[in-house]
DNA sequence: TCATAAGGTGAATGTATATTCATATCATAA
DNA sequence: TTATGATATGAATATACATTCACCTTATGA
């Protein structure tokens, strides 16, 4: 159940429930929902506890308008950086370094978006399937053209979407000492996604 | 900081113990760990809450011997079924294969494993780092081989993690309506890692 | 048989924190 | 200027829940 939040009219409003959203925002960033009170955000946005609730029926609903939000903006991102490549292969290979640029200009995005299959299964699993499902559609063309193999798309989807992930979290656990830069990373990717990862032993 | 737990000596003891280990384990995998309160665990075994308090100093030391616990049965379920196989492949493959099924049997082992992120930040590094480097350890091999391409083995097993865990949220998320066979799954999978994602355009 | 240590109880405690509410101020249109 | 709806306050409230504690029970070896 989406809770609605209360728009603020006029401009002084729009200020302060901005200050509310950025609060959170950072500190659900940083420590996570459950170790984030509703008192450490109104704090850090300057705000009286009863201001959070001209605006927001509760907490879980800032939640959720939050996760929406920063879904939109990776997507969008994404979109944006890939509709200027021409084959699928190039177009995958720019949304995945899109996807670990993003993930690494803002580290605790998995704390986020994660933590939501915990708070709010149903926006976990409505996030993750409408992601797929954009997926399958850039892909379905390109396996017509003859350009992606002939495997199920949803699993392709799925498979995608893991790697960048878990290797999204590889980077963020390693950030300060990072080994691996995303251009390395994203060639070891595509490299795989290109030939495979197994190759026949040459008779020596 | 791993909190120490209190092992009861006595056949009582013992079973008490064990009783609330498997409601503590039934109800976290269920719901989690924040909604799971210490009455609710206590309720499920049927001891007193005080009885809790004789073997786990808190709710959290309760949650970490349930990790530790969880994580060694899957090691030794995939370590048993992939040492049959021969080719570095067959075993990526049996391992696939058993991570997706022992997923599918215990649907919410990902409530416990990711939540981790969450509730200990140093335990869930712990988990992916050492499953990580289990991994490289036999793909070093099989690269030697040339069984496997000349890429950058962290990051594989990232990869290959990244897969598997996705690929098995999809299952679990579909459970009941599931479309989608173990069997296929893993067919997909290996038929990527085999001949990679993307091939030539023929000309027509 | 009984002393003792382990096991067990559940009401009480203390704390954390989401939410409410009576009240006050602000901005602006009439 | 004034009426009005929006914005803002922060102390008070209510609840949930982890943990404690004073006391009780059971099993067993000497």
């Amino acid at each position: 159940m989406l809770e609605q939040i209360k728009h603020p009219t006029t401009r002084n409003g729009k200020a302060t429930f901005n200050l509310i959203l950025r609060a959170a925002e950072m500190l659900f960033l940083e420590n996570g929902y459950h170790k984030t009170t509703v008192a450490d955000i109104t704090k850090k946005a300057g705000v009286a506890a009863g201001t959070f609730y001209l605006y927001f029926p509760s907490k879980i609903s800032l939640y959720q308008h939050l996760l929406l939000d920063i879904s939109h903006t990776i997507r969008k991102e994404i979109a944006s950086r890939i509709k200027e490549k021409d084959s699928r292969r190039d177009k995958e290979k720019e949304g995945i370094k899109a996807f670990l640029e993003y993930a690494i200009k803002n580290p605790h995005m998995y704390n986020i978006i994660w933590e939501s299959f915990y708070i709010d299964r149903a926006l976990f699993r409505e996030y993750y399937e409408s992601f797929s499902k954009r997926y399958v559609k850039g892909l379905l063309d390109a396996q017509t053209n003859g350009e992606v193999a002939d495997v199920d798309l949803e699993i392709v989807s799925y498979i995608l979407m893991g790697i960048t992930n878990f290797v999204g979290l590889k980077l963020i656990l390693d950030l300060g000492d990072h080994p691996h830069t995303v251009d390395k990373v994203v060639e070891t990717i595509i490299d795989i996604l290109d030939h495979g990862l197994f190759q026949q032993k040459t008779a020596p």
